[in-house]
DNA sequence: GCCAACGTTGGC
DNA sequence: GCCAACGTTGGC
């Protein structure tokens, strides 16, 4: 079974709409240096668990799309650049430090879900990214959260099958 | 732009 | 190992 997860991203940097655009509608989902956040991508999260693609850090906050996880936990190469934003001088190859995984493009969601919308909802309002403080830029969902998302779009489990 | 919440750093 | 200072996140 797979399992699922949220994760956030600024679309002043990276948007649903430039995952559509990448080859594959593929791309790697490098940069979080977080260790916690690390840990799940490092150890948890899995080929084949949906993704529920979350803008933050904009007007109106939302959850607009949604994907797949096409590679897992692998090292965060761009640690060792010193050219990049993320660049760590503590990782070496040896000891990357950071992980990500590749996720692919699966849909827009129709119906973009707002924290309103969310906090409105009998299974959503319990979505760890409307806890305030919460600051994980990835983090899990429960199946239930999963199916509710679908449920409200009208869309068909994109994972089954 | 404000500010609360949180993680990290570094002196001791 | 404590904890104050600082930087970042991210909703509002």
């Amino acid at each position: 079974m797979p399992r699922y997860w949220l994760m956030k991203s600024e679309p002043d940097c990276f948007g649903l709409g430039d995952l559509q655009q990448c080859p594959d509608q593929t791309t790697c989902w490098d940069g979080v240096r977080n260790y916690q956040a690390r840990n799940l991508l490092r150890d948890e999260i899995k080929v084949g668990d949906g993704v529920l693609f979350y803008h933050s850090n904009i007007k109106e906050p939302a959850i607009v799309g949604l994907a797949v996880v096409v590679r897992e936990g692998y090292p965060d190469h761009t640690a060792l650049d010193p050219n990049e934003k993320h660049f760590d001088p503590k990782a070496t190859v040896e000891k990357p430090i950071w992980s990500m995984v590749d996720v692919q493009f699966l849909s827009e969601l129709p119906l973009p879900l707002t924290r309103a919308m969310l906090k409105q909802h009998p299974v959503l309002r319990g979505m760890g990214v409307l806890r305030k403080g919460n600051r994980l830029s990835v983090q899990p969902v429960t199946p239930s959260e999963w199916q509710a998302v679908l449920e409200i779009e009208g869309l068909p489990d994109p994972l089954s099958g």
